[in-house]
DNA sequence: ACTAATGTTGTAGG
DNA sequence: GCCTACAACATTAG
């Protein structure tokens, strides 16, 4: 469910609720999701500020830094109840913050500073330049798709938004990255901030999992033109919308609008 | 029963 | 180092 989009609002939505406020106590209920050794460090340790970097959330401890991934299928929720998929219960200063994760593919771990994985990330996608972006796709001999999905290539831009920017940039899928220069980089460059700003606005793509921290779900799916659109007409042209395999995941694009 | 799902990582081979 | 394919992680839904 988290992409760029969404993590940002589950930040967003963090950000009203629980800046400044001290853990109490951090309880593991999945050894895979948090080691419970992390429990001793997070307790007693007050939120300073919440950030993102791609797809990662920091939460700035007077100690360290909380980060969390949240995988496929994470939730974090201001005051939710307890279910089978609650992994990591917060008890914070008057309210609970839980994790909860059916596949249990996300992380939640204390870190003593920023370094480690964070680090080998690529610039985050919605503050990445133009003239960067440019320049990071020069000798790239894979195809563009795969490529926006690689973390250390760009950070935040996950199977859906990939899909919708190259359908914005009228690019296909399949096009050599290299080959992306001059006009073509500068739309690219431009449907991918364009797509993840209103994205983030209409609160991030709810397709099965993804709500924000207050429970709220999103709108952005409403407005996806290729992205689980399969066989449906094209939005610009009426062509039907074809999925391929590309990299292991699943591609969307209309073939006419984007040509290889 | 089989397949696909908003993600990441490790391994192997070219 | 870059690129690709494959498997694995764990679970649900169609």
């Amino acid at each position: 469910m988290p992409e760029l989009p969404e993590v940002e609002n589950v930040v967003r939505s963090l950000r009203r609720s629980v800046l400044g406020v001290r853990i109490e106590s951090a309880r593991s209920l999945s050894r895979l999701v948090m080691k419970r050794a992390d429990e001793k460090r997070l307790a007693g340790r007050t939120i300073r500020s919440i950030d993102r970097i791609g797809k990662h959330i920091l939460v700035r401890l007077d100690d360290g830094v909380l980060e969390i991934h949240l995988g496929m299928t994470g939730r974090l929720l201001v005051d939710g109840e307890r279910n089978a998929y609650t992994r990591v219960i917060f008890a914070l200063q008057g309210r609970r913050l839980m994790y909860e994760d059916i596949r249990q593919f996300g992380r939640v771990r204390w870190t003593p500073d920023l370094r480690e994985r964070v680090s080998a990330l690529g610039p985050d996608a919605m503050s990445v330049s133009a003239d960067q972006f440019e320049r990071a796709l020069r000798g790239r001999r894979g195809r563009i798709k795969p490529l926006l999905l690689n973390q250390t290539f760009i950070a935040g831009v996950g199977n859906i938004y990939a899909d919708e920017a190259l359908f914005r940039a009228r690019l296909h899928p399949k096009t050599i990255a290299e080959r992306i220069r001059g006009e073509r980089a500068a739309r690219l460059y431009r449907a991918i901030s364009e797509v993840l700003s209103l994205a983030i606005e209409q609160g991030g793509s709810s397709i099965s999992d993804y709500v924000d921290a207050d429970g709220r779900q999103g709108s952005f799916q409403l407005l996806h033109q290729v992205y689980g659109r399969e066989g449906q007409p094209c939005t610009g042209c009426g062509t039907a919308i074809r999925r391929i395999v590309l990299g292991q995941r699943s591609a969307h694009y209309c073939p006419r609008c984007q040509k290889y």
